[in-house]
DNA sequence: AGTCCGAGCAGTCTTTATAG
DNA sequence: CTATAAAGACTGCTCGGACT
């Protein structure tokens, strides 16, 4: 929710930022942190600095990447543990204790005749990457113990900022995801076939290498937008949150199918004991 | 010893071109 | 419309020399 809070405002901070100006996703993360920070302090949040982490590793104690591969980070991470605000009630409007948020920032310097972003194919593949990174990356503790019926206690958020029309940065063969970046609808389904299809040649191998073996649903995503009301206006900026409510992730692995879900009351389940462990390591090993 | 400045370098980002 | 390569531009960093 905090996310969520942090994303209403930050047309006022992106409105100093001199957005135009900025060249590197530092500077968008900084300027959305900036952001958090408001958020936390309207709400009373006792040491706000201390709840958010950027580049935080999605490697931890109990649930380490494989060896070599663990410098893999998330942009932004704000963590509620020890606080009493979290509830049953609050948990169905999507609040979690941990929250972790990709952030993705996309400038157009050349476009094509039909108005297609020259770099779209990079674009997309490095977009579909970190909503891999979200789903397969982050840390469920409960999935490693072995523990009875796991929960996850995480909210995955994908946050990206333009200074174009987003969906001229997807290819459109991506159907669903080029839909809604054009036209984000608050409930949102998204398939991203790695396995068939356009995307199953060089695309997939762009994402991950043999990731052609990948399949990502994101099942519910929940989003919120700020688009300019004159899309011609000087130095607008595009602004996208994606919430990831539920999502499946298939590996098929030489005629080995192995899948991972979280569902949307916050319950995990896996194809087999085991499967998330085995995706999440094939993700963080081969992953761009 | 401390400060300043520019050259050189490595890495990243942008632009352009070409071909499928 | 997509994919790829490569040239060119830019950035941050280090290091050594000139100067105080």
């Amino acid at each position: 929710m905090i996310i969520e809070s942090a994303f209403s405002i930050l047309p006022e901070s992106i409105a100093g930022l001199g957005f135009q100006r900025v060249s590197r996703e530092a500077n968008a993360v900084g300027a959305f942190s900036f952001s958090l920070l408001n958020a936390l302090h309207s709400k009373n949040v006792i040491d706000p600095i201390q709840r958010l982490q950027l580049e935080k590793p999605y490697s931890t104690k109990m649930a380490p990447l494989p060896e070599g591969k663990d410098a893999r980070h998330c942009d932004v991470f704000i963590d509620y543990g020890g606080s009493k605000i979290g509830s049953k009630q609050l948990a169905n409007y999507g609040w979690r204790y941990r929250n972790y948020v990709e952030a993705k920032f996309l400038k157009s310097y050349n476009r094509t005749k039909s108005g297609q972003d020259t770099r779209a194919s990079t674009n997309s593949a490095e977009i579909i990457a970190d909503l891999i990174r979200l789903v397969a990356l982050v840390p469920e503790p409960e999935c490693f113990t072995g523990r009875q019926s796991p929960q996850t206690s995480t909210a995955r958020y994908f946050l990206v900022l333009s200074d174009y029309p987003l969906f001229i940065f997807i290819n459109q063969y991506l159907k669903d995801l080029h839909e809604l970046f054009e036209n984000p609808s608050k409930r949102a389904q998204i398939t991203i076939d790695l396995s068939s299809g356009k995307a199953a040649g060089a695309f997939a191998e762009k994402v991950g290498s043999n990731f052609n073996m990948l399949k990502l649903e994101l099942t519910q995503c929940t989003c919120f937008s700020h688009f300019p009301l004159d899309a011609k206006c000087k130095d607008s900026c595009w602004m996208l949150l994606i919430r990831i409510d539920s999502a499946k992730l298939t590996l098929n692995a030489n005629g080995v199918s192995r899948s991972f879900t979280i569902n949307i009351d916050r319950s995990l389940s896996e194809g087999n004991k085991g499967d998330y462990k085995a995706i999440r390591d094939f993700v963080s090993i081969n992953i761009q």
